[in-house]
Formats: C-alpha cells, sequence, structure tokens
DNA sequence: GGGGCAAAATTTTTT
DNA sequence: ATTTTGCCCC
C-alpha cells in the first residue's frame, strides 16, 4: 500500500521518505509537500519495518498539527496508530508527569501561564521593593524566559543596570519550587534536564524510540536541540524538517543555527532538499521568491513550480484603517458571490489589535468569520476565575489562585486579610492551613468570607471523586454566587460571560469523555492541557472566514489570502527596525504570508491609522516594493466608497450578527443541543445572544460564537 | 473594605 | 477610544 502511494511522489519526496541510513535533515521549502513527506515517512516505517507506532516520537508545533498528523497516519494504514505524536512542551509535559520527583518537584504539579508569571513576579519585585517602572514585571519575565532559554547569561542583564535580576530570578524558581509547579519554559527545561543528567531514564527513552520526527525545526530554541539530541545523537534515529526562511519566532528563544548545528553534531547527516512547490500559483511564488531573496543570513534556496501563473497580486491604497477593512470585507463578499466559500479566505495581520477593525467591518457586511487568537477563550476573566477556584481545590500550594480567589466574588475579604493569608503562606503552609489560621484573628465579616472560602475547597476536593466536571463547576459557580456577582459588575454582557462558564463546562465534559479519565487525574490533565492550549488548536473548519496573525497562520494554506496593514513601522514593525536581524525576521514573516496563498494573494495599507484612539500617518511598507512590479496590479479605490458605504457616519442602529440573514428561518447548530431555529437575535457580532428552539432542549439562550450558522 | 472617579496604560509576535 | 489601575473617602 504505501510502496504505492511513494510512487506518486517526486524524487526528491521519496527519498526523504525511504532514506533511513543516517540522521535525516529535510529543508522543505514552503508548500512542497511536508506534511506528506512527514506523515508517509511515518506510515513506511510502520508498514515496511513493523515499528510499534507507539514508539515512533513526532514532535510538531500545535497540538492541533499534532492531532491532524496522527489522523493522517491513520487514514494512509485504514487503521488506529498510536503514534507518539506531541509538541515538545505536551511531550516534556509527559516525562515530567512519571519522574518529576527526580529533578525536585511531585507529580501533580501545576503549570504556570504568562499571566501566572506575570503576577507572580509581580508581587516578588513588590516584596522586594523595586521600582516596578525600570523592573518591569513583563519585561523582567521575558528575561527569565532568555536565561532559561539559553539565549542569554544571568550575568548579562546586570551590565544593563538590572543589578537585582540574579535576586528575583532566584527567589522566581524559589516559590516556583514551592508551589509545585513549572512555567513553560521550565517544562523544557527539567524535561531536557532527566534526559541528559539521569542515565537510567535517558537510557529507557533511547531504547524505547525506534524513530523521532521534528516538524518545524527552524523554531526550535537551544533547549529543545538538546532534547533531540539527547534521544538520537547516539542511534542517528532521527529526521528533522524545517526551512529556514520560514524561521519566526527567534524572540522565543528559535534558533535558525540549530540548522547549521545538525549537520556539524550528527555526523553524516544526510540533506534532502524540497524546493517544488505545489501549493501558490507562479505568480505568488514568483513573488514569494524576490521578497525573501533580499535576506543575507540564509542558506539560499529557490522554489519553483508547474502550477500556472494565475492571477497577479492585488495591492490596495486605502485612505485610513476604516477604509481598508471596507476594502477587505467588500472584496471577500465579492469573492463569496463568485463561488469562493468563506473557509477558503484567509485575512492576516500583523498585531492582534488590528483585527477589531476589520471584525467590525466584516459583521457589519454579514461575513460570517472566525478569529484566531487575540483575547483566548481561556483568558477571559469569568473563565480564569473559575479555572482558579478548580486550582485551588486541586493544587494545595496554588499560591497564585488563591489570592484570585480570595475575594473574588467580594466576600469582605480585602487587603487585609489578604495581607495575613499571605503572612502565613510565606511560614511555609497550604492554602488551606493559610486560610484556617487566618481565621483566628479576623472580623466577623472576614470570618465569614474565610469560612466560605474553606468550604469551598473542602466540598470541592471530596467532590472530585464523584461529581461529573459540570456538576463541580455548577457547585462552584452555585456556592460563590458567581452568576450574581457577574449580574452586578458586569451589567451588560453577564449573560454572555454566564454562557463562557456554561461552555467551558461542556467543553471539560467532551474532556472528560474522550480522554476517559476519573476524579484527580482528570482534573489535572484537563488544567494542564487547557494551559498549553494553542491559537490554532481552536480552528474550526467550518463555512467562515478565518482573521488571524500570520504567526498563528504558520503551516496553514488558504486559497484566498489578504495580508493587511503593509506599513512602515507596523510590518515591519516599529520595534524590529533597529537592527537588520530583526528586519530580516519581519521579512521572513510577510514570506511566511505570502506562501499562504494559492490562488489569490491580495495585499493592502493604510496612509493613515488610528493608534490609542488618534490618527497618525503612514508610508506603504518597505515589503510591498520587494515584490516585482510586474506580478502586481494596484486595484483602484472606488470613488466615495466612504459615503455610499456610511462607514463615516455612526453605525446602523441594527445590524445582523455575522452571517445571519434578516429574512427566512435560520438554522443554527450547538454542540451540545444540536439544531434549532432562530427565534430572537439580541446584539450583535460574536457575543449576541440568540435565542433559538432545539427539538431536545426547548428554548435557549446562546451566545453567537457558539453557535454555526447552518442556513 | 468597597464604591466612585481620575489617571494611566494600551499594541508585536506565543508554547 | 477603551480598559485597567490607583487613590480617596465613606
Amino acid at each position: 500500500m504505501i510502496n504505492k502511494l511513494v510512487e506518486g511522489l517526486n524524487s526528491q519526496q521519496k527519498e526523504a521518505v525511504t532514506y533511513f541510513d543516517s540522521p535525516l535533515l529535510i529543508l522543505a521549502g514552503a508548500g512542497s509537500g511536508k506534511t506528506r513527506v512527514i506523515t508517509y515517512k511515518i506510515a513506511y516505517m510502520i508498514e515496511k519495518f513493523g515499528y510499534e507506532p507507539e514508539r515512533i516520537l513526532a514532535v510538531t508545533f500545535t497540538n492541533k498539527a499534532a492531532r491532524e498528523m496522527r489522523e493522517r497516519v491513520e487514514q494512509l494504514l485504514n487503521g488506529k496508530a498510536e503514534v507518539f505524536v506531541s509538541t515538545f512542551h505536551a511531550f516534556c509535559v509527559k516525562l515530567l508527569k512519571s519522574h518529576s520527583v527526580r529533578v525536585g518537584f511531585k507529580p501533580n504539579f501545576l503549570i504556570l501561564d504568562t499571566d501566572d508569571k506575570k503576577s507572580l513576579l509581580k508581587t516578588i519585585l513588590k516584596e522586594i521593593n523595586v521600582d516596578t517602572e525600570f523592573y518591569n514585571p513583563f519585561l523582567i519575565g521575558s528575561m527569565i524566559s532568555n536565561v532559561k532559554n539559553g539565549t542569554v547569561s544571568p550575568e548579562s542583564f546586570e551590565y544593563k543596570g538590572y543589578d537585582r535580576f540574579l535576586d528575583i530570578f532566584e527567589i522566581y524558581d524559589k516559590k516556583l519550587k514551592e508551589m509545585n509547579a513549572f512555567d513553560f519554559d521550565d517544562l523544557l527545561l527539567y524535561g531536557k534536564k532527566l534526559l541528559t543528567e539521569h542515565e537510567d531514564i535517558h537510557r529507557r527513552y533511547v531504547d524505547y524510540f525506534k524513530y523521532v520526527l521534528i516538524d518545524e525545526y527552524q523554531d526550535t530554541n537551544g533547549i529543545q536541540y538538546e532534547i533531540i539530541k539527547a534521544l538520537t545523537i547516539e542511534k542517528g534515529n532521527v529526521c528533522v524538517v524545517g526551512d529556514e526562511d520560514q524561521c519566526i519566532y527567534t524572540w522565543r528563544g528559535a534558533n535558525i543555527s540549530n540548522i547549521l548545528n545538525f549537520e556539524k553534531d550528527f555526523s553524516e547527516a544526510k540533506v534532502v532538499k524540497l524546493e517544488k512547490n505545489y501549493r501558490c500559483s507562479g505568480v505568488i511564488l514568483t513573488a514569494a521568491n524576490a521578497v525573501i531573496g533580499n535576506n543575507t543570513i540564509r542558506k539560499g534556496k529557490k522554489l519553483f513550480t508547474d502550477n500556472e501563473d494565475g492571477e497577479s497580486i492585488r495591492l490596495f491604497e486605502a485612505v485610513n484603517d476604516q477604509e481598508e477593512a471596507l476594502f477587505v470585507g467588500k472584496t471577500i463578499k465579492k469573492l463569496i458571490d463568485t463561488d469562493v466559500k468563506p473557509s477558503e479566505i484567509a485575512v492576516f495581520y500583523r498585531t492582534n489589535s488590528q483585527s477589531r477593525i476589520i471584525e467590525d467591518t466584516l459583521r457589519r457586511q454579514g461575513v460570517n468569520y472566525q478569529i484566531i487568537g487575540g483575547l483566548r477563550f481561556y483568558e477571559r476573566k469569568e473563565i480564569k476565575d473559575i479555572i482558579a477556584y478548580l486550582r485551588v481545590i486541586l493544587f494545595d500550594e496554588d499560591k497564585l489562585s488563591v489570592f484570585r480567589v480570595l475575594n473574588t466574588p467580594k466576600r469582605g475579604l480585602g487587603t487585609a486579610a489578604e495581607e495575613r493569608v499571605k503572612k502565613y503562606l510565606d511560614e511555609g503552609v497550604s492554602n488551606l492551613e493559610a486560610l484556617k489560621k487566618s481565621l483566628e484573628e479576623s472580623s466577623v465579616r472576614q470570618r465569614e468570607g474565610l469560612r466560605e472560602l474553606i468550604h469551598i475547597i473542602e466540598e470541592g476536593r471530596e467532590k472530585l471523586s464523584h461529581l461529573k466536571p459540570y456538576q463541580l463547576v455548577k457547585f462552584i459557580t452555585s456556592v460563590t454566587r458567581y452568576e450574581d456577582y457577574l449580574r452586578k459588575e458586569y451589567r451588560e454582557d453577564w449573560e454572555a460571560r454566564v454562557d463562557n462558564i456554561t461552555e467551558l463546562g461542556n467543553t471539560f465534559e467532551e474532556f472528560s469523555d474522550r480522554t476517559g479519565l476519573k476524579g484527580e487525574e482528570l482534573y489535572l490533565e484537563f488544567l494542564n492541557t487547557v494551559t498549553l492550549s494553542s491559537d490554532q488548536d481552536e480552528i474550526e473548519d467550518d463555512e467562515k472566514v478565518t482573521l488571524m496573525t500570520i504567526h498563528a497562520s504558520k503551516g496553514l494554506e488558504f486559497p484566498v489570502v489578504f495580508i493587511s496593514g503593509l506599513e512602515e513601522g507596523l510590518f515591519p514593525h516599529s520595534r524590529s527596525l533597529d537592527s537588520s536581524e530583526q528586519i530580516e525576521e519581519e521579512r521572513r514573516l510577510f514570506y511566511v504570508a505570502i506562501t499562504r496563498a494559492k490562488k489569490i494573494l491580495i495585499l493592502s495599507y493604510a496612509k493613515s491609522r488610528r493608534f490609542f484612539g488618534s490618527y497618525r500617518p503612514s508610508e506603504k511598507s518597505r515589503f510591498t516594493e520587494e515584490i516585482p512590479v510586474h506580478l502586481l496590479k494596484k486595484v483602484g479605490r472606488k470613488q466615495r466608497a466612504m459615503e455610499k458605504s456610511g462607514a463615516l457616519n455612526a453605525k446602523p442602529a441594527f445590524s445582523s450578527p455575522s452571517g445571519l440573514k434578516k429574512k427566512k428561518p435560520k438554522i443554527v447548530f450547538h454542540k451540545k443541543f444540536g439544531k434549532g431555529i432562530v427565534k430572537r437575535v439580541e446584539g450583535t457580532g460574536e457575543m449576541a445572544k440568540i435565542t433559538a428552539y432545539f427539538a431536545d432542549f426547548g428554548e435557549k439562550t446562546v451566545v453567537m460564537k457558539f453557535l454555526k450558522v447552518l442556513a
């Protein structure tokens, strides 16, 4: 079976799939059939060599890519194949689950996200009493990250005047340890430690894995490289796949030199180049080649294609960001009229903040869209609150969540109570003990609040083992009267927030069904999965135009791609203007954006854009000049388009939410309730409240974003 | 301790 | 422009 499939590949692809004599580096250009090669290679090993799927490790960049890869291999093999596919972070979590004790952590550890990290640093900075203007928590956070990534030495910051940096770093790590918690970098760092400093563990995994594949190799950092090396250098059973021109995460520690080091460290490494592009039209590919040709930090390769030249690349100059958004919206509508499916269209931008205006316009024009990234579901306040409750119930050492939860909703535990709890926690006791100890010195009112919290934790802990996830969520919201709190604090959109919590319950239920886990193990897994979930993981495959940052577009492809905001200072971004290395990274980013497009590429920029409430003039990006002029077609501005559309006037009083047309019965679909007929619509956009009748559940009011519009 | 108001920050990309 | 934070007074 697989033999026959391999016959259909071009000679480079074929070689990449069937070569196993030494370590293999595949330099895969954009759209060169990389995913195909990797999945075939896995299938090939299973079928030809009889490797057990679970003993093949494939590392991908996102959880979604991992899931897809597993599915595609199973498709190829016509059956279940439990290939060990995961991200570096998830892989390290697995390692640490079994061996965390060896690096001084208990197995039921907690993972801190960027937000947790920031608030922890905030407390530390306050404690040691430094100027938080200079010692900005976010900045310190990224400094710590850089040190842990191995990008810089901790001492290097002292030269820059951060003479307390080492102290802060030390305290930070100490506190993490006390909480039995890892931050993102720690996962990799300690994962690496297990494999490099503990020979028995190292041996075990080296023996276990028959073969290791690494996707998106150009975006691995030093620590990840060490992990790869530890797992495979001995047997040379490794294949890494990457493209130096698509390295867009150096700011996160990604290191292009990993590509160079590979040939050095892995002796007799074989290099296969995939330079034939199957994705883009001739015009798009020529433009991409021309653009990336301006970079100097690259090995150099030139993609070619048999595809037709196709349409010229369109370039639109807008007066301002509003007109740009309007152009994008109108063009999308026209495309949809000519039978392009919404799901075939993507709009990219450099920064998340640009999404808003495009979103508004699409909504007003009734285009169905989805936004990837931005304020993610798990970053919403109400979700973080409930998660924090789950965390204090589960982790008695989670000192961050206990403060989040202490007085939310308000229960009379203000600064004074907080200080008291903090005092006890500093003595090294658990959350619950600290709360109990605080009881004594507290006022009547505070005591009441403390008792409530203690009750929630103790009761919750008891219920863990036998309650279903949504029941536990329900327990938390009802005992805290969380809905009342939302109603009071968020008068405008409290219902949407309540729905978000319901949705959390649903997601949790699904997770529970899918994994079959129970009790503490279930909660542990769920919370860690939530922390490691990425933007791309939420991409749905339905009939919606996709809006996202270029970073989030990595690895994807669309027939039609818009790249908006091509302005100096925005793209390339103003923070990248001071060095040529940074400009080159921006250019790679542009290259990634261009090469996502299969058929139609539409670029736009605005002569004036709003920043912080006021307009600022802008110039078109240098990158537009790097596209050969004969490939470009300037598309004219519609005369007085602004007036006609009414974009300059106030918003219309009522505009239907995305995708809902005004007449005809509208049928919607909900994950849990199934199909429903819309009765009422309140508000606009993804937060619009839709009341619909569902056959098995009766009338329900749901927020737009949880619904699919079927007709 | 909490409500109300003024000041300040926000916007680079993310596992 | 909008959202978050910080301060003051009850």
